[in-house]
DNA sequence: GCAAAGTTGATAAAAATACTCGGGATTAAG
DNA sequence: CTTAATCCCGAGTATTTTTATCAACTTTGC
């Protein structure tokens, strides 16, 4: 019950950009410095967040990425879809198509687990919005600073 | 945030123990050919509930697996963690040690976010337990028979 | 035109996962 | 006491997933 590097990584940076947006586009080089991930490991972070319509793109000199919605409208369960994919503790519980090739078509305990271990994250992370995390990191004061260096054991840092 | 196949073969093996122990001793071999996972694999999965406690052995002909304790005493927790080891959405809610190695010191609002879900998730799967995922499996019958072949989408199967 | 930025696809390295194998120890039954 | 059934343990291996890195390309502001 890991969530990947990409999600770590990727929640950190989103909340980076929904704290320093107002400025305009932000360019990935300027969030991979703040947050020490390298700038083409968040290229690939941000192409999905890009396809989940999260974020926005301008291309060319003083580009950048803005958000797509207002930070109230983005949770933390669109954020993390977006990079790790849909929330499955199990594949039957993925889509109807898998789910009919299992056996048992259903009536399955550990099934109910799983779905019920999905249903009550998706609550979760639903609840919580992009704009709660950006207030509760502006309180800290300096919220550059504080996350300045990885908050994540296996970062390997910028080179 | 997917579930091993330890932890999902492992919760069927051990619902299966738990519908069948009123036998006596279940030897893996029984269980492997009920639920079709190789006896090997579960010989791995039965070492490590035994060694969080939740299964006993009884060695020699004749042997096999029993519960240690009444299946209303056995929660899903107890079971996923014994497999998978901690939920622990990321290495910095493990372990203090683990956590001061983080140049935040806490002061990380995605930290938080790992916390929210781990104690979520470690209340959901601590409400349930084996006795109720038992009687819930033998609603439907002949339960041995609904479970016979993988419920999962990466079991090979026994060969 | 040039430099700053995003876009894309390939690929490589590392880690985790999912097993398999072989031999050893224990014990009930005959 | 022998045999077969069973658990026990440590290695080893194959596969998959994760975590990146790289290079070439496109777009655009100045």
């Amino acid at each position: 019950m890991r969530i990947s590097t990409r999600g770590r990584y990727g929640l950190r940076a989103i909340i980076d950009l929904a704290n320093n947006e107002y400025r305009g586009a932000i360019p990935l080089r300027e969030i991979s410095q703040r947050q020490n991930i390298s700038e083409q490991y968040l290229e690939q972070l941000f192409a999905s967040l890009r396809k989940s319509g999260l974020v926005k793109s301008i291309r060319g000199a003083h580009g950048g990425y803005l958000l797509n919605d207002s930070p109230e409208k983005i949770t933390v369960k669109d954020i993390l879809t977006a990079l790790e994919g849909p929330i499955a503790p199990a594949d039957c519980v993925l889509s109807e198509d898998i789910l009919e090739k299992c056996n048992n078509g259903g009536n399955c305990v550990t099934r109910k687990v799983w779905i019920m271990i999905k249903e009550n994250l998706e609550e979760l992370l639903d609840s919580v919005t992009l704009a709660e995390l950006k207030a509760e990191s502006q309180n800290w004061g300096d919220y550059d600073q504080l996350i300045s260096y990885s908050s994540d054991m296996n970062n390997k840092g910028v080179k």
